[in-house]
DNA sequence: CCTTTACTAAAGCTCTTGCCTAACTATCGA
DNA sequence: TCGATAGTTAGGCAAGAGCTTTAGTAAAGG
């Protein structure tokens, strides 16, 4: 890559693996300490930290360390701002095809009085 | 990886990449061929394919080869099950959101009568 | 037929990702 | 203070991502 990521790379980036959607579910419950967040997953401390540090990098998860206890919670503006890329792409194709819709209704309404087939 | 890279894995991976993005946001506008997704993008008509594949194993985009020309469009079935994946984790933390808040004012209703602090 | 156009295939290179183990720090509780 | 608990840091390794160049194939057009 040639530029730092911006907002929309990493946070997609941090939503494509399985282990760091599964993390989110779990916080999506509620917050809890990292050891909470790796007791299910099928991997060490230190990996589960790694997916932690993407996940705030991404500005989906922020922590804090109290004691000895880091405790994390979602972010769910990060998410809002994934979603929001998604619907606009969304938005742009029904458009797209209402306005198709149009020009084939219009065509119809014309008959076929021009030659052009397909 | 442990396994195969389920449905959105692949699809957020997709996205993650600000390249295919673009790709997206075009054929957002309206299908077109590769050659026409590749012009803005700084990179080989070779490294573009290998996005296009990417997006097409995502489910994102399909496209089919008439002549010498591959005409590509995006599949919006795709990007709503991203959505939803999102919205659902949004729907819960708001959720618990509002339980939080429901407990919190029972607790004020409640007084404080109860010893118990952290 | 010959050239251009549009895409495809193959090989290789570098940087990043995701995982590990081992060692360390900092609290908490007895 | 000692040991257990919770997290952190460092280093290393294998696989994958993303890009390149080179060399094709196949349709369109003169």
């Amino acid at each position: 890559m040639l530029n730092q990521s911006p907002p929309l790379d990493r946070l997609f980036q941090a939503l494509a693996d399985p282990a760091r959607r599964a993390m989110l579910e779990r916080l999506a419950l509620g917050p809890a300490p990292v050891s909470e967040l790796a007791r299910p997953l099928p991997m060490s401390l230190p990996s589960v930290m790694q997916h932690l540090s993407v996940l705030e990098a991404a500005g989906l998860v922020r922590s804090e360390k109290v004691g000895r206890v880091r405790t994390c919670a979602i972010a769910p503006e990060a998410l809002s701002q994934a979603e929001r890329w998604i619907n606009a792409r969304r938005i742009e194709w029904e458009h797209r095809l209402d306005r198709l819709g149009d020009y084939l209704k219009t065509m119809e309404g014309k008959g076929e009085s021009d030659g052009a087939k397909d």
